[in-house]
DNA sequence: GTCTATATACCGATAGAC
DNA sequence: GTCTATCGGTATATAGAC
């Protein structure tokens, strides 16, 4: 018999990560005093650090919690018969969060951070290696098709679209008036025909 | 007869303007202390309020110090016979930066400031469509020589091109093994299937 | 113009009562 | 588990001697 009870402790530490990825995404991390995150959230500081050891693993928590399973989707679509079908829904799988405007800023200070710190650049490029190699696979499959032209190499195609994906993420950050969601048709344009065979 | 030297003067704040883009590239705005930049520099934090008045400033400086003059080179290209040329000359001319690696995390900073702060934000906006401008009026050169697919709209086209661009910088500062002038090619390739008429 | 010294404020994190 | 109170450290910017 529990004194505590774990779901109300999950759901209060899920409530603190989702204020402070909000205060995040528009002050940057640095700015973003542990002060902000209580205030916005309601509770003291106190137990904001009963909840997390430090400023920096709340930051790393935010994205552990979303982190996406790319191996998954992979193994999931192994036996099917459009694996270019399947490039363009992983595409559309990692613009996803740009459905929340918030977002766009949120990755980008991760970007920012990874840049200068190990621990967060670490993080990112476990993620971001996943990403690129799953793209791969998903292309080597679709090239053995013949959908995809084969003067390419699959290695520099799968981070060209991670390229974009990024360009994407900082356009949203950057201008206010750029509706990413709006572009993924044109962003499966440009993706179509620099990649596949005979694309017009 | 003046007292001053002037050109001392410039010299010397152009140091502190060079060492401080320097600390700001590898550990941000937020995280650069003046002290950091002043003991980079090799002069005392006296001295460095002396010639600007805050750490803001040095940051802004940095960027009016080499904001590219779009404007001339549309103007230079005006009777250009290759528009398509001058497209992928302009491309050409924003990815430059990248030749200094710290360059990459140094933009991806302005980026991410610009995200938070209005005078940040206005400084990247005006950049911005400036360069979007110019391209577009690039772009329609180059359509009204039947060199590009006339079924695009050039603005949408402009911006993509930028966000290609955005995505070399930000592989470049998350991946230390991307080697982004080598991927030139890759670029002119993707713009060329992506835009051109009859691209193949 | 450059320096040292410091004003003033705020930060992340901890201690300990309840 | 949550709070109040506060510690030790550090930030930007200023003051004033030289």
């Amino acid at each position: 018999m529990r004194t505590v009870d774990p779901a109300k402790h999950e759901a209060k530490r899920r409530h603190i990560l989702d204020t402070a990825a909000a205060c995040f995404a528009r002050k940057g991390f640095d700015s973003t005093t542990v002060a902000n995150i209580c205030e916005a959230a309601g509770i003291s500081s106190g137990s904001l650090f009963h909840y997390f050891p430090s400023k920096r693993a709340i930051f790393t928590a935010i994205f552990e919690q979303d982190e996406r399973d790319i191996a998954k989707y992979v193994a999931e679509t192994a036996d099917s018969d459009d694996p270019w079908g399947d490039v363009l829904g992983l595409v559309d799988t990692l613009v996803e969060p740009l459905a929340d405007p918030a977002n766009a800023g949120l990755v980008m200070e991760l970007v920012r951070q990874a840049g200068r710190d190990d621990e967060f650049a670490a993080m990112v490029a476990r993620s971001d290696s996943a990403t690129r190699e799953g793209l791969t696979e998903l292309l080597r499959r679709a090239a053995e098709r013949g959908q995809i032209d084969d003067s390419l190499d699959l290695a520099t195609a799968a981070t060209w679209i991670t390229a974009l994906v990024d360009g994407l993420f900082s356009r949203a950050s950057v201008d206010t008036e750029f509706a990413p969601l709006d572009q993924l048709p044109t962003l499966r344009l440009i993706l179509t025909r620099s990649l596949r065979a005979e694309p017009r």
